[in-house]
DNA sequence: TAGTTAAATGAAACAATGTTGCAAAAATTA
DNA sequence: TAATTTTTGCAACATTGTTTCATTTAACTA
């Protein structure tokens, strides 16, 4: 979906700032942190907004937060056609690569349904794998 | 495992922290985050040392570093019996109460094994659940 | 198009988290 | 007990994240 019109279905302005960030997710289809994406931007984006842009993306569901097991959390591009109710359930799984230290969306993994445990309600599942990408093999 | 023995077996020296760090564990069945635990210490244990313990704990299999989509990581104690080597590998899912904050681990279950994207080398794998526990609904 | 309104931004101040280096203390070994 | 090695605490520092507020800018309206 092209930038402009993710904005305006969303309800967000169209800003500088976002189209950047927008930009940059689209070029490159891996997830970024916060400090990459701020190293990327240079010195005119304030680190503030920045946080601000990534929290909003997330929240309406143009970028997907993903654990990671160093970094607090990347964002990666929400490239599937869905409700935000359902942009923090139905999920594919990620791979970061130890080598490079790359995160990319495995959008063909989807992740497997296990039953949920007796009692528990699930509603958001996060699959993270960890090795040597194809690039780095 | 006993405390004592589980660090004779790592070749860690017995200190008051180590062991208050591991009762800690031993006492409740749930992961903690640093700042967790650093308040559950009080000001007995420097944050520093506290830091070196988990990093520890986390390399030579004693604890679990669970990856969270909020606070960037948790520890949990590894109840299984296996080797450094697999420590990183064969891993159960972990479930995060949105109601109570508290993650835990379900020992029953062991994250599918999804056949590796092609070129890539799997060898470490996070699956986090979120949603409401049995305590929460 | 100019004026109005609401959203977005930048800056500062602050809080929390994580890292490094070093000297003192404590645990093991001899 | 003495020697050795690990662990600890502390200080100093770096990075990351939050809050508040005044200013700017985008979208809307007349
Ligand atoms: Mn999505
Ligand atoms: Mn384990
Ligand atoms: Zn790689
Ligand atoms: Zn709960």
């Amino acid at each position: 979906m092209k930038a402009e019109e993710l904005l305006l279905k969303h309800k967000l302005r169209k800003t500088g700032n976002r189209l950047a960030v927008l930009s940059l997710f689209a070029g490159h289809s891996k997830a970024f942190s916060h400090s990459e994406i701020q190293a990327k931007m240079g010195s005119n984006m304030d680190r503030v907004t920045l946080y601000r842009i990534l929290d909003a993306f997330e929240k309406c569901g143009i970028l997907h937060k993903i654990p990671d097991d160093e970094v607090s959390v990347k964002y990666a591009l929400c490239d599937h056609d869905h409700s935000v109710e359902h942009h923090h359930s139905d999920d594919h799984a990620h791979f970061k690569c130890h080598e490079c230290g790359d995160t990319i969306c495995l959008e063909d993994y989807e992740i497997p349904s296990l039953k949920s445990p007796h009692g528990f309600r699930v509603d958001e599942k996060f699959l993270l794998l960890g090795g040597v990408c194809d690039q780095c093999q």
